[in-house]
DNA sequence: GTCTATAAACAGATAGAC
DNA sequence: GTCTATCTGTTTATAGAC
């Protein structure tokens, strides 16, 4: 949209930054239908008609927040995305999951204000709305098969096969839940955040899953 | 609230019963502020005013959906809990856990509108209300509860230990995320519906991976 | 660019006829 | 019990002063 030099913020972009990150709180938190736009310039300290102005209108921002995500997440995963593509064997590959499920467990599911990225997100895909077309090629397309790519390096099983992906979408989900459930999480483990410690406990045991998936594979099966 | 009998029911358990249903759905899927009162009234026949005549308001609609979705488990859970209660062998219980998950993907993956419950229970879960309290007590609480019993009998591990209940967690969150993140699902795996034959895959690769992760157990560890 | 005032639509709740 | 009409408050979007 605007200049892509973020050298020194001018006013206008200082505004339309706040907003979008009021925005990012509030539609994940309560939803785009149950955020007011008042909430929202208030929260930002901007006056009401400035979303208007900006962003052509609610919807107008709820794009630009997704945009946001995108192009985050983007600038961190990129650095990472080529060192991934480097092929190597199995036991490296099966290493590179697990610090891949360690990142997800440090970005969906620990509270900073990161979260609210992943609530963002999560509300997004219980409600699709044209933001979500957004966050899907930007963000889940390809994270999705970069995992798949790994997969095959650590088991051979082909990456685009349909076990495959389905398989890559158990592992993320058994992490993503506790982003999801997370009332439900806190009631029963008398927790009251997901904080390092906790977040340490859950990557542990999802890592243990994911070694005993990946052992039957090498020892055991055909 | 009612007359437990509903041997026939009357005209206004008819209009209460549509718009519970109606009001499941439309919470379910478009959230608690994004559903107006007239729609709910429009899905399900009944006029604008009947609503506060029965719950006395939206709000109090919402807490019966909430109580309906944890009567109608119950009755469907009670026969299958007291069967589980009987202690077996762990080869038993492996074989328990497995059809409980695939229970797990039958009603909260495949589509038809069993699907509302699923819905309506993940969105109180990310916008806790006071009719996530009743889901929690009702369903939550005693359905994790019981898969750790299980656990316990299958592998030795205890079934209240903090790692055990994270356990059963990450199970859980492997396949219930193919409700949440449904629509990515339907994109990568170039789907449009998951029906019965995607249900099946879906439950062959989760209990392959419950075999591994109790396999691991068995065999190999310490 | 920012801010205020206002317009037009819509929300949930209610009173009263039937 | 059902249904209609209406009240009161709030929503988004906009027009125009600064």
């Amino acid at each position: 949209m605007s200049q892509a030099a973020e050298k020194f913020p001018s006013p206008a972009e200082q505004t339309r930054a706040a907003l979008v990150r009021a925005g990012l709180r509030l539609f994940g938190r309560k939803g785009f239908e149950g955020t007011s736009t008042r909430e929202i310039a208030a929260l930002a300290k901007a006056n009401i008609g400035s979303i208007a102005y900006h962003f052509g209108g609610k919807e107008g921002l709820h794009l630009a927040c997704a945009d946001f995500i995108v192009e985050t997440i983007r600038s961190i995963a990129n650095p990472e995305l080529a060192q991934a593509a480097a092929a190597t064997g199995p036991n490296d590959a099966a290493e590179r999951l697990k610090q891949s499920m360690e990142r997800i467990v440090g970005f969906f599911v620990v509270s900073p204000d990161v979260g609210d990225f992943a609530q963002f997100v999560l509300r997004e895909l219980s409600v699709p709305s044209p933001a979500l077309d957004r966050l899907y090629t930007g963000v889940f397309e390809p994270t999705h098969r970069q995992l798949c790519t790994i997969w095959e390096q650590a088991t051979g099983e082909p990456a685009e096969s349909e076990v495959t992906k389905i398989r890559i979408f158990t592992l993320i989900g058994q992490v993503v839940y506790f982003r999801i459930a997370r009332e439900a999480v806190f009631r029963r483990m008398g927790w009251t955040e997901i904080g390092p410690a906790q977040a340490t406990l859950i990557a542990s045991v999802a890592s243990g899953n994911l070694s005993s998936i990946l052992a039957s594979r090498k020892g055991g099966k055909s």
